[in-house]
RNA sequence: GCCAAUAUAGCUCAGUUGGUAGAGCAGCGGUUUCGUAAACCGCAGGUCAAGGGUUCGAGUCCCUUUAUUGGCUCCA
């Protein structure tokens, strides 16, 4: 038998085991081995192998092999649980993003004491060290086998496995689930492990069903990884925006407006930034801006379909015996602006964008900083223009985005979301708008991922999602294809040959919403934002009152010159000065002493900790100006 | 909306088995004029989220409501 290892072809006796081989390699492989992928497929150490394959053994440092590490501790986790509370019945178990879950149906909730009980019967079973035994069983025995172990979701997962599945199960010491594997090779691996959380969830995450109890934990290779991965994430909590917009003096939500976000002065400096930079960029991009009103009348809303599909989220009111409601979206104002005037197809596309504040009615569990609010401001636009104009027109969309996003520095994930199954439209024009869509991404030659049936009813679309600081993603641009709007309203353009035609309709946004870009942005820069963003950009510090005088002159001459500059001329020692300007992330502090009103110099010291020395004011200037035009990121 | 936890000064947090509410920072008043992340002294600041209950007595125990946090669902 030939094993061709990752690093070439080697030669091992019949019937081993990739442990086996491993083992054999240890020397080589310095690391623990915990996992083997066989031939492209993962699978664990222990199953002999007895063909000429490709075997690549797996350490911890593979992100598959954390996986199959995480899945075997929500193994441990699920049968510590059955341990403690035998009748707790088991859903599901898998390794998710950096951990894993189990999730429970339990009589009574889940309490924090339960989970340390619940670590420490895991840590017994670590100990005890048990192997994994994996087994198949036909069908109506598999089914048998669960029902008398009065597991009801895994009768009900097992029955709803296509009939020629291969039902496996595994079995570490007196615990055995319905499983696909793979697992390390016994529970003793799994050494460095913690439960972080309890929550509710729902059985297959549709709220009509029960909801059950998930405990979340994580695994890793060693105590020293895991120790560095909470660390990890109690720094990033010093980043989140919530934290950061109150201490910046930025924004923040008070309990009075739940949802309702409260911009301060310095916050609504970045935000107008933010939004110059908005409108210049579609000026350019050839977007012309309009306005629409915050409310319209119910007849509109029951025209676009809103009062009948959304109006649960809609705040609505009555005025002079008529109702109204409070826009949830732009695009009913939007259309009203198109049908203003008979349109030509030479006139296509037309570009509208508007900075529409919208207000909807968000459910109180998922609100969530400026990330999820009840009240935002989308960068919105929409697009009107023939079917031949899609695929050119969603690649300049595209192009914008891409260019927005690279100019703050953000990465970003692509998510293109097809038809799903309340749709409305027929196949022909799905197809269509999804090959728009589809070969837009391709002849750009994006990666990304798509998400079927994900779409909207009206159409697809192609979603860009940004990262906070845990990691978690946050939808921001977005390309909708719509093809229920321009039916409803009857829009129309006069074509080459005189007839009425239906123009194509997307909705987009680039940022998505001024807030949660906001909140991404002050996440994604831990509050030290680019000096073009920066609210404050320049601080001049005195060390004595001596120099009061030309610390006045200085700040006079940069915001002269449209640089955003404090001045702090307190009685207080230059060390508290500089610490007090470093916390507010301020980029540039100016230290004016003696020694530089005598020279006429500034003393440049920044953010990051460096002084970068004295220069006159005229050159500093110069140095800032060009920071700001590049839109530098530092 | 659902599951769980939490709510004490502007901020970060103490507050024991129920017995008159505390610190640091910030603020204000002084002293200090100082060289790159916290000078010193003093003062003031709270209907303990709101409402109800138990009790001689509630920040502390119970109930309701509101908000927040972590998830689920939903979504920019």
């Amino acid at each position: 038998m030939i094993i061709t290892l990752k690093d070439g072809k080697r030669e091992f006796a019949n019937g081993l085991s990739a442990l086996d081989i491993a083992g054999q390699l240890s020397q080589e492989l310095k690391k623990q081995a915990i996992c083997a992928r066989v031939d492209g497929a993962i699978t664990e150490l222990w199953k002999p192998i007895d063909h000429d394959c490709a075997l690549e053994i797996l350490t911890f440092e593979d992100d598959e092999a954390k996986r199959v590490l995480r899945h075997t501790a929500s193994h441990v986790l699920a049968q510590a649980v059955k341990k403690l509370k035998p009748n707790a019945k088991l859903a599901i178990g898998p390794a998710i993003e950096n951990g894993f879950y189990y999730d429970f149906d339990v009589d009574e909730p889940f309490t924090p004491d339960f989970l340390v009980d619940v670590e420490k019967e895991m840590a017994r079973i670590v100990i005890k060290n048990d192997r994994f035994e994996g087994f198949e069983l036909p069908r109506a025995e598999a089914i048998q086998f669960m029902q008398e172990r009065n597991e009801p979701y895994k009768v009900q997962l097992i029955e709803d496995l296509p009939e020629d599945a291969p039902l496996s199960f595994y079995k570490q010491g007196d615990f055995t689930d319905l499983c696909a594997g793979p697992h390390l090779p016994s529970t003793g691996k799994v050494k460095a492990f913690k439960l972080t959380s309890i929550a509710g969830a729902y059985w297959r995450g549709s709220e009509k069903n029960k909801m059950l109890q998930r405990i979340y934990g994580t695994a890793f290779a060693d105590k020293a990884e895991l120790d560095a991965y909470l660390q990890r994430i109690e720094e990033a909590k010093k980043r989140d925006h919530r934290r950061l917009g109150r201490e910046l003096d930025l924004f923040d939500i008070r309990d009075e407006g739940p949802g309702f976000p409260f911009f301060y002065p310095k916050g609504m400096v970045l935000r107008n930034l933010l939004e110059d930079y908005w409108r210049q960029i579609h000026h350019e991009a050839g977007y012309e801006e309009i306005k629409t009103p915050i409310m319209l009348n119910r007849a509109l809303w029951e025209r676009s379909g809103h009062w009948d599909h959304y109006k649960d989220n809609m705040y609505t009111t009555k005025i002079d015996d008529m109702d109204f409601a409070i826009k949830p979206m732009n695009c009913p104002g939007g259309i009203l602006v198109y049908q203003r005037k008979l349109w030509s197809y030479r006139d296509l596309p037309c570009r509208s964008g508007e900075l529409g504040l919208v207000h909807r009615h968000e459910l109180s569990g998922a609100l969530h900083g400026l990330m999820r609010v009840r009240c935002f401001t989308q960068d919105d636009a929409h697009i009107f223009m023939t079917p031949e104009q899609i695929r050119d027109e969603i690649k300049g969309v595209y192009r914008l985005i891409d260019k927005v996003y690279q100019t703050f520095g953000f990465p970003y994930k692509v998510e293109l979301s097809t038809r799903p199954e309340n749709a409305i439209g027929t196949d022909e024009m799905w197809a269509l708008a999804t090959e728009g869509l589809q070969g837009a991404l391709d002849d750009l030659a994006v990666p990304y991922t798509i998400n079927e049936g994900d779409g909207a009813f009206y159409g697809p679309k192609i979603d860009f999602h940004l990262e906070d600081s845990l990691g978690r993603t946050w939808q921001c641009g977005t390309i909708q294809l719509d093809m229920n709007l321009p039916e409803r309203f009857d829009l129309t353009y006069t074509g080459p040959d005189g007839e009425k035609h239906r123009p194509v309709m997307i909705h987009r946004v680039v940022l998505g919403s001024i807030e949660r870009f906001i909140g991404i942005l002050t996440e994604h820069f831990a509050g030290a934002f680019p000096l073009w963003l920066a609210p404050v950009q320049v601080k001049v510090l005195t060390i004595t009152d001596r120099c009061d005088e030309m610390a006045k002159a200085v700040r006079a001459k940069l915001e002269a010159a449209g640089i955003r500059t404090e001045l702090d001329l307190r009685n207080e020692k230059i060390g508290f000065k500089v610490r007090e300007a470093q916390m507010m992330k301020i980029p540039y502090m100016l230290v004016l002493g003696d020694k530089e009103v005598e020279d006429q110099v500034v003393n440049v010291r920044t953010r990051k900790g460096d002084t970068i020395g004295t220069m006159n004011v005229d050159a500093l200037l110069e140095m800032l100006k060009q920071q700001i035009a590049t839109k530098a990121l530092q």
